[in-house]
DNA sequence: GCCAACGTTGGC
DNA sequence: GCCAACGTTGGC
């Protein structure tokens, strides 16, 4: 299997690549994921080693801002059945679980972020779900020809 | 802060 | 199963 690559949202204010950055042994666990697409990119198709892009969103200056990477398999995410989480869920329950998360590891952060209106002038990601008007998904897989692309913009 | 776009919920 | 109402996301 070829490694793969995603994108994954995250608004600085709550969690930024600094945060990662900062964090014990540079790694985190991707809590709080709510949106059953984005659940079943992690739940089915996500595997250790994978790399993704860390997205700053709803701030000052979308961007991406750097890369991490997969260094988990998927599994429960706790916080849905902790009700003192904001991303507790009174649907789950300990033995059903409706949500999974993964650890990711920071790789590198861009000295240069690459602002969503950069990726929206390239022509080659037209088709990119991230610069498609009123896109919401909070993880989406990049093609290995998308990662290429954003990689040579810096 | 506004609001368009989208996802979810729940009555029927 | 439809769809109106509501809540959330996220750029601007």
């Amino acid at each position: 299997m070829p490694k793969q690559y995603w994108l994954m949202k995250s608004e600085p204010d709550e969690f930024s690549i600094d945060d990662l950055k900062n964090n014990k042994n540079q790694t985190e666990g991707w809590e709080g994921i709510r949106n059953y697409q984005a659940r079943n990119f992690i739940r089915d198709d996500m595997k250790i080693n994978d790399l993704a892009f860390f997205y700053h969103s709803n701030c000052k200056q979308p961007a991406i801002v750097g890369v991490m990477k997969i260094v988990s398999k998927p599994y429960p995410d706790k916080t849905a059945i902790d009700k003192k989480s904001k991303y507790y869920d009174e649907k789950s329950s300990s033995d059903n679980i409706r949500w999974v998360m993964v650890d990711v590891k920071f790789v590198k952060k861009f000295a240069q972020p690459i602002t969503l209106q950069e990726l929206k002038e390239c022509p080659e990601l037209e088709d990119f779900a991230l610069v498609r008007k009123g896109n919401r998904l909070s993880i989406m897989p990049v093609t290995p020809l998308q990662y290429q692309t954003i990689i040579d913009m810096k």
